[in-house]
DNA sequence: GAAATTATTGAACGATCATTCCAGAATAGA
DNA sequence: TCTATTCTGGAATGATCGTTCAATAATTTC
């Protein structure tokens, strides 16, 4: 009956992910999204909706595949301490392997800080599944003991998510993978 | 001879750290600088140069006192280790205190990663100096047996900044005192 | 009071912004 | 071939962007 889609809308959803991380919203232009996005001005708005909606497409598919992925090194290592090494691990070849390694997550979350309630959602709802999942084998990990009996599991799962964090930013601001090797160490460090 | 400056730079310049570190860049129009910084449009530019050179003014600024202020606090205790915990200290009890908190220098890195010069060279000057200055005490807390003796100084003072910059963006998505301080504690403890 | 400098502000600049309208080209099923 | 749908791109929207010009008011020193 009628013509059919002819480009991918993942595909341009991961083409927006790149431009939106290395610029941020505010610093992407529209002109700048469909040059990247290979899509026609008017396809962008017909199947998106306005640039915002967009964001926040690309924002949720980033964050859903980038836990995903994290969750599933995290939960692969039959030890639950190598778990947690490989959550790490993984994370650290992505941001070193990319040429231009930014996180979309924490970009929104230093652009927009608490002020777009979508953002704040969104960023909440995977920093509790990432949680949640590390608590998990931190629990497991210290009824075997591979990890210190006085360590409370969620103190630990938070300062773990705010050591991926950090080495998403120090990657972002130049930091070889070296450095963020030794980042990784350090922070596996204090679960001894 | 003249009329002289009826506002104090150094004031105006404080409003625009704070609209800078709320919106980033790019999300601050002129408009609302001249607004916040209490400053007319035509006197801003006169003072200040253009929208870039004042962010530029800015984050030197907000950088500078940042960087001295954590130093002061890490030199000022007698034994190196409580020297460590006052630094972390201080940086949450501001960004605590402080009604939004966030920092202009993560803002910088986050907006735009390695693709302005000048925000680089900021961002590793005081990279540098506050690593220095943390591997410093480090070397001496280690030389006083405070921390365990198998630590590289140079690594450790690398993933103290990491999450010191994990602590400042926790803070912006929201992150309570108590989560602030339970990192800071996690991060302390891996130098046991 | 005169001269000099700064502050303030309205007006305007061209550029770019996100977005929409619209018309024509392309491609599918009937 | 006809019809329906989508793609594409030029043109235009009104808004806002950063910035400058210019004129007026204010305030100082001489």
């Amino acid at each position: 009956m009628a013509r059919p889609k002819i480009f991918d809308p993942d595909t341009a959803l991961d083409a927006a992910i790149s431009i939106f991380s290395q610029h941020g919203f505010e610093g992407t232009s529209a002109a700048a999204l469909t040059a990247a996005m290979g899509v026609g001005r008017q396809s962008l708005y017909d199947t998106f909706g306005d640039k915002w909606q967009l964001y926040l497409l690309a924002l949720r598919r980033y964050v859903n595949r980038s836990v995903a992925t994290q969750i599933l090194a995290l939960r692969a290592a039959p030890k639950a301490l190598d778990g947690i090494a490989a959550h790490f691990s993984v994370l650290i070849e992505d941001a070193c392997s990319s040429i231009r390694p930014a996180c979309l997550g924490v970009g929104a979350i230093c652009e927009f800080g608490r002020e777009k309630p979508e953002v704040t959602e969104i960023a909440e709802a995977s920093n509790r599944l990432l949680t949640y999942a590390l608590k998990e084998r931190l629990v497991e990990a210290q009824a075997k003991g591979e990890i210190a009996g006085d360590i409370d599991p969620q103190d630990a799962a938070g300062f773990l998510v705010a050591n991926l964090v950090a080495i998403k930013l120090a990657a972002r601001a130049g930091a070889g993978r070296q450095t963020l090797q030794s980042i990784a160490a350090m922070a596996l460090r204090s679960l001894r």
